[in-house]
DNA sequence: GTGAAAGCGCTAACAT
DNA sequence: ATGTTAGCGCTTTCAC
């Protein structure tokens, strides 16, 4: 293992001053052509990498993005994370991840963890568990502390911070017209996730969408809950019936078990049901029949969420604004609607 | 936004100097018990933090990881980074991620970055152009600018550092064994990873099975390639002269894609064809008929690529030595080999 | 038991 | 055009 070659290290070996070096190395115009060039090359020579923690103390600010992700197997997550990544690169930044794997505390550790100068601001979205007992006063001391928070998908309506969010309202709206459209007169309502702010979102679109259409909002249609083994077993009981003709379902498990169990019990897709998912990821396209879904665009939102991120910690404001982004969801027809 | 609160506005504030400060925080036996206790309480009323910045420059250490992943909608790489970031976390390291996106140069460029100071070490599993075009450069400098790394599932062979891999060989050969055993006598390869390491330790492992057991291996029933629509093309024609019986897949898109054709044909799986495909992630079971798979335990893996890497940060040992570690593998019969 | 001082590697205001 | 100095926030050795 070779020592590392510090700013200290080339001026004693060029005979010169550490400023002259450092200013050498930035371009500085304060120092003269002869001696930048005999400083940039040894420094390139030596394959010199300026200390990034020193660098980091020195100007109060650490180039770096901490990301708080609920889970990263749901490919939604791990889209959006992507997004963030990669426009966080781009600016160059770099990403600090940590998995809250749905718990508050976790969530609460992290923060805390990172609040401390590693960190230049966050990007998270809430974990289950704090939007169930609706607590966001870790979020708010971050604030307070300085330090700013772009919001993603879930989001907390009390914390004053820009936002990213997905029309999820809308896109119920727009799945449930088009079922109609297809000739579904009995459209169920498939969710797991009513504990979360967007679950409840979608839900409220679909009635919206029944009502918009005059048809009547039927409570033996609606499966509303947030427990996945609660759900399966009222899902084999709906469907069993053969009642109904269409199915929203507002998150992957939903979407998926309804098919799991039409496909089993001899029902055809989409001939007799016609099913909408709210999914991301290649899966939906590998099922038989492929699944038709509402696309979120993940990368889009973990984009848009570093640049928002990045623009206020670049924009020195005292007086900083927030704002709140809606990406556009994505109907992707494919054989689960398709009649023929 | 409160100016932030440092060891020298306490001791100010208590009339201290930094250094009793210090020690008082850190505990330490030199300091009083009174004093201790009044910069304790002090301290914690304010809710001080010490800068992360200034603690690593002063230790030349950052108690922080970096993570090069070649992606993360990949649900096997999500679950081992899911991994390494708790038992990373569990440590008191945190996680700097970077996606490398198969790209060499992304991989290339996320290591020079982080090793200036950024990172102790890294964890990553070698992106796909860096595999083909066989170029481990990189990874010799940054283990020669003394910063360990561990390599896991997709490693260099002619790099000295700790290594966890999944025994991909013996877990084709299993899966083999067990298609033989439920009587198939055609069984088919499917890759569209043959440019990888691991594509080709499960293409030998089958081979190595069919010789095991006497039985002829067949060109015709064999698919390996790097692109998926080659793939696609070459695997419908394989399908529909519905000769094989049998399939082992070793990457998602081909069991996916196999099960796809072979329902779309009216092939039953698993009475005409049974499948086994290497797969992780929560997909294998939502299909109908659900895919058996060989699961790689990729939190295990992430976990030990963590333990493996702080162990080697936290030993002081001049003349390092290097494991590698291989995580047993996993085969989950599910609906797709069950023959009633 | 407490404090002064040096230093981690870098930058930048201020000399010379 | 080059160098000196101070300081970012913290730890640690050495004085007192």
């Amino acid at each position: 293992m070779k020592p590392k070659i510090t700013l200290k290290q080339i001026a004693k070996d060029l005979g010169l001053s550490v400023s002259t070096v450092s200013k050498a190395l930035s371009d500085s115009h304060e120092i003269g052509d002869v001696t930048k060039n005999r400083v940039q090359e040894y420094a390139k020579l030596q394959n010199y990498k300026p200390n990034t923690m020193a660098k980091n103390l020195k100007n109060q600010r650490t180039n770096t993005i901490g990301v708080i992700i609920p889970n990263i197997l749901n490919p939604f997550f791990a889209k959006v994370f992507s997004g963030i990544e990669k426009a966080a690169n781009a600016k160059g930044y770099n990403v600090i991840t940590y998995i809250s794997n749905e718990s508050h505390n976790k969530e609460k550790q992290a923060m805390d963890l990172l609040s401390n100068g590693t960190v230049d601001g966050f990007i998270l979205s809430v974990a289950e568990e704090t939007q169930a007992k609706n607590v966001s006063s870790h979020f708010k001391e971050t604030l307070r502390e300085g330090l700013p928070i772009v919001m993603f998908d879930r989001i907390m309506e009390d914390v004053n911070c820009d936002k990213v969010i997905v029309d999820d309202f809308e896109s119920s709206v727009e799945a449930v017209n088009h079922l109609i459209k297809l000739g579904c007169k009995k459209i169920a309502l498939l969710s797991c996730i009513d504990n979360l702010s967007v679950g409840k979102h979608r839900a409220l679109g679909y009635e919206r969408a029944l009502q918009d259409n005059k048809m009547e909002i039927n409570k033996r249609y609606i499966i509303k809950t947030d427990s996945q083994t609660d759900f399966d077993a009222r899902l084999e009981k709906l469907i069993s019936a053969k009642e109904i003709d269409g199915i929203l379902a507002v998150d992957e498990h939903a979407s998926t078990m309804a098919m799991k169990i039409a496909i089993q019990k001899g029902i055809q897709i989409p001939k007799e049901l016609c099913v909408i998912g709210f999914a991301d990821g290649v899966w939906s396209r590998r099922l038989t029949p492929s699944l038709s879904t509402i696309s979120q665009h993940g990368p889009e939102i973990g984009e848009e969420a570093a640049k928002l991120l990045i623009e206020k910690l670049e924009s020195k404001s005292e007086t900083p604004t927030f704002k709140t982004t809606v990406v556009k969801t994505e109907l992707r027809q494919r054989d689960s609607t398709r009649r023929v």
